[in-house]
DNA sequence: GTCCAGGGATTCA
DNA sequence: TGAATCCATGGA
């Protein structure tokens, strides 16, 4: 890879295999929205425009111009994701949804956004989900300038620990409000930082996001794979479900369980990276 | 009106 | 342990 600027673009370069497109519309995050190709997003403090050209990402950032740390950290670019890929053609059933959608990489995303996030996405439909995700924003972010207008950071742990349930029900969270509350009062009150679970074993950090009221196997795993650098979970759901009953299960009913186990046994540490891939193509393709 | 969504807690057998 | 049931909401 290689990086140029033009005037306060970053132009990174011979960053394939990447989507862009794909990547920021395979359901790991929720907040992008596109235009024109432009997809406009913030990462943590900061916003981003982001295009793609070929092999080449172009992005520029503010308040703070020319971020190349954070925008290779966020989309993973210097993940070897070709290794990965020829690794993963190698499992007969898989190999459609990898040649169909290449260049979708996981996000390293900030792991209370995250939490948050998928907490929000319990059994919801991903544009609800994003539109709950901006209420939120809208009513507890903090306000930053930007070319593309005002937007808002990502509410604090602090800014959801006090607002009421009452409140946070009016962005149309419904029960999963009081999951939302709990989990930010108790980060706040044990003062739990979930960037330290990045040094844990997945095993590790899972069962301690699961201690989390609300949180269940498949929102850790989301959490763990999204923002925690745990690149062997595997979030099961229902499109993932039913895509690996189609692609492994045969006749018999497979539960969730067995789920795990094919995906430790055939994927290994490349699992998280297939079930991203399976969930885009369970979503667009055979299902 | 009915079913479903990047599920989890609770209740029941 | 494991299988129903409830939970809010909006789109299809």
């Amino acid at each position: 890879m290689k990086i140029t600027t033009r005037n306060d673009w970053l132009v990174l370069r011979d960053v394939a295999p990447f989507s862009l497109d794909r990547t920021l519309k395979s359901g790991q995050t929720f907040r992008w929205k596109e235009k024109d190709g432009v997809f406009e997003g913030i990462v943590r403090d900061t916003f981003i425009q982001a295009r793609q050209e070929g092999d080449a990402l172009w992005a520029r950032t503010f308040p703070v111009p020319l971020q190349r740390g954070l925008i290779e950290d966020y989309f993973s670019l210097k993940y070897p994701l070709a290794e990965a890929v020829e690794a993963l053609e190698k499992d007969g059933p898989l190999a459609d949804a990898l040649r169909t959608h290449p260049g979708i990489r996981i996000l390293r995303q900030e792991p209370w956004e995250c939490l948050a996030s998928f907490i929000l996405a319990i059994n919801k439909a991903i544009p609800q989900i994003e539109k709950t995700v901006a209420a939120l924003c809208e009513m507890l972010g903090e306000k930053i300038d930007t070319p593309g207008g005002e937007r808002r950071l990502f509410p604090t742990v602090a800014a959801v620990a006090r607002t009421s349930e009452e409140d946070l029900r009016k962005t149309k969270m419904g029960f999963r409000a009081k999951y939302l509350k709990a989990a930010a009062q108790r980060i706040q009150k044990e003062e739990i930082v979930l960037v330290q679970y990045r040094e844990s074993t997945y095993a590790q950090a899972r069962s301690a996001l699961m201690e989390f009221y609300g949180v269940g196997p498949k929102v850790a795993d989301c959490v763990c794979l999204f923002s925690l650098d745990q690149p062997e979970a595997f979030p099961v759901d229902v499109w993932i479900a039913r895509a690996m009953q189609q692609l492994y299960g045969g006749r018999r009913k497979m539960k969730e369980k067995r789920m795990h186990t094919i995906a430790q046994k055939r994927f290994g540490r490349y699992a998280g990276l297939a079930q991203q891939y399976l969930y885009h193509h369970a979503r667009t393709c055979i299902l």
